[in-house]
RNA sequence: GCGCGGGUAGCUCAGUGGUAGAGCAGUUGGCUUUUAACCAAUUGGUCGAGGGUUCGACCCCCUCCCCGCGUACCA
């Protein structure tokens, strides 16, 4: 009784069904081997259906949950490689992506993480079911679901229809699953699910499944690169007292122990810039970075990226880095240089092209904002190509016709450098013209992905910097950070030439794996919080308040 | 933030101001070489939430929630 109408269905809706359950059972005994008395297909009564298979499964002396499996082989291998494997004894296990029980016979594919196989099962090879093995016997398949996640030993053999699959002599259950998985043939194809559950989508798609692994062996590709070349890994905090390396939104956050508001890491560049004075000449950290920001297709609140610093170099080293990093990562990772990236194909292969910003703008527009000397004229100039924004300067009216104009029309990989000095405060400026920094931003496929430049060392000049930022900052309504006087102050101590890139992680990602979504590269994205109607009713949870209008 | 599109069974999707549909999955039975197996029977829905108009709303109107796309903001 308890098992039809106990805490899982608590909810109102099944009182009726409860109770006519009630009446079936005080009218005849319970029938526990078949599932007929609620047989309705909500997902609540799957879901007990299933607890029910996993409960029967126990009173026959199999546990539905073990601990342990004996798995020795698996799908893609053998697949692989048949003749090798041909007649011997395996034990594979995965998950039953497919069920078809003929008569005496039944075939079901398991996938692992490598693909799928079929397993061939026989009445007369399977047999009873075997307490002592945790063995399912065939008249115990019925209790086995799509889903479910199995092991099967037998012999690596050809079906009469050629395909390769195991004569499974036993069958043991490694996971009860009690969801169903999404339709085998279509997969899942709701956004938002898939956002929410990307498991269910890698489960049913192998091509998302790999995309992801793809991703970390990317990352694991990065750190092969830099520890190559004499790089070292550190760990810089996350949780911040202050929020260093750029001028973005921070998160901020509480630290009890201190009682201290603290920020997360817009960036971590500050840290990594005191490795360098600490003594260590080649660093790099790959972290996360949190900024409260907008989201779209190539932003995300959270997201990673791989900063290094060098020292004894200047920006040049890291343009040869980056283009070298890059080029490694398509070969040995991806095995290719050519990527399709919004109906371009992108090509790592050949030496990357190198080129000033004012060059960018004046090839596209035909404007020389470097010849330029007074700041009407530059305000002239935009209003000439038709971009009404205030400039504040020469510089910042080079920076906004280069976004309206020049960046779009940079597929190929490019490094733009020359970037001016008002927009870069932690950059050295270049020794021929201190207009601009020795700084390049790396564009690819019409998107900045990473930017880099030659550090300000002179910690004199960096303060003066910080402080005219941060009253304009102040006028800005207090986005601008505090200013970090602790760095200030090791950098007193003397950092030498320093050069770092950073690009990110998610934004390669993106271009190796050919995503337009930044979601589709990051497994976890930010989701606000929500419940659905039937999972509020299978957990017992009111959701009614979350439902109602919550605006401050 | 604004604009547009979407939310219907566990999944994939139709649908119309007048009794909510299909396929898959599920349940029951049959079938000893299947491949989205097949055959037969069958269950399953607060149509995202709340309000309104109407004799009658999944459909029309309003508010809200969630997602996507575009746009804006943003090292």
């Amino acid at each position: 009784m308890q098992d039809f109408c106990g805490a899982l269905s608590s909810g109102t809706g099944s009182l009726e069904t409860c109770r006519a359950s009630h009446r079936l059972y005080s009218a005849r005994p319970p029938r526990p081997t078949h599932f007929m008395t609620q047989a309705h297909s909500t997902l609540e009564e799957i879901r007990r259906i299933r607890i029910e298979k996993a409960t029967e499964l126990q009173k026959l002396g199999i546990s539905a949950y073990p601990s342990k499996s004996a798995r020795d082989a698996y799908a893609g291998p053998i697949l692989a490689e048949y003749e090798a494997h041909e007649g011997k004894t395996v034990t594979v296990g995965g998950r039953i992506m497919s069920f078809r029980k003929q008569g005496g016979m039944a075939f079901a594919h398991i996938q692992d993480q490598t693909g799928k196989i079929q397993l061939l099962i026989r009445r007369e090879t399977l047999g009873e079911t075997r307490p002592a093995d945790a063995a399912i016997g065939f008249t115990e398949l019925r209790l086995l679901d799509v889903g479910d996640i199995v092991e099967g030993t037998g012999k690596v053999m050809k079906s009469m229809r050629g395909e390769i699959s195991i004569e499974v002599v036993t069958l043991r259950l490694l996971t009860k699953t009690i969801r169903p998985l999404p339709d085998q043939w279509h997969g899942l194809k709701d956004r938002e699910s898939i956002l929410r559950k990307r498991y269910l989508d890698t489960i049913m798609d192998p091509e998302s499944h790999r995309r992801y692994a793809s991703v970390a062996k990317m990352i694991a590709g990065i750190r092969e690169f830099l520890n190559a070349r004499g790089f070292i890994e550190f760990q810089t905090p996350i949780i911040q007292a202050q929020y260093g390396g750029g001028t973005a939104k921070p998160f901020r956050t509480h630290v009890n122990a201190l009682s201290t508001d603290m920020y997360l890491a817009i960036s971590h560049e500050l840290y990594l810039k005191r490795l360098i004075v600490a003594g260590y000449d080649k660093v790099y950290t790959i972290g996360r970075y949190f900024r409260n920001e907008g989201i779209d297709r190539s932003h995300h609140p959270e997201f990673s990226m791989v900063e290094t610093m060098a020292a004894y170099e200047n920006y040049e080293y890291n343009m040869d880095l980056v283009e070298e990093m890059f080029r490694h990562l398509a070969v040995n990772v991806f095995g290719r240089t050519e990527f399709k990236v919004k109906d371009q194909t992108i090509d790592f292969g050949p030496a990357w092209r190198r080129v000033r910003m004012v060059d960018v703008v004046s090839e596209v527009t035909g404007v020389d904002f470097g010849a330029m000397t007074t700041l009407d004229e530059a305000q002239a100039a935009l209003k000439k190509l038709d971009v009404h924004e205030h400039a504040e300067s020469i510089g910042h009216a080079l920076v906004l016709a280069f976004e309206h104009f020049g960046e779009k029309t940079l597929i190929q990989p490019t490094l733009v450098y020359g970037q001016p000095v008002e927009i870069s405060p932690l950059a050295k400026p270049l020794e021929s013209d201190p207009r601009w920094a020795e700084r390049f931003e790396i564009y690819i496929a019409g998107m900045e992905c990473g930017d880099n430049w030659s550090e300000q060392n002179d910690p004199v000049q960096l303060l003066e910097t910080w402080r005219k930022a941060y009253k304009v900052g102040e006028e800005d309504s207090g986005v601008f950070h505090a200013l970090d006087f602790d760095f200030i102050e090791a950098l007193e101590h003397g950092m030498p030439p320093t050069t770092g890139i950073g690009p990110g992680i998610e934004r390669m990602a993106m271009i190796f794996t050919e995503q337009e979504n930044i979601d589709d590269v990051i497994f976890f994205p930010m989701m606000r919080p929500a419940m659905s109607n039937v999972n509020a009713e299978i957990f017992g949870v009111d959701i009614s308040a979350a439902k109602a209008p919550q605006k401050e």
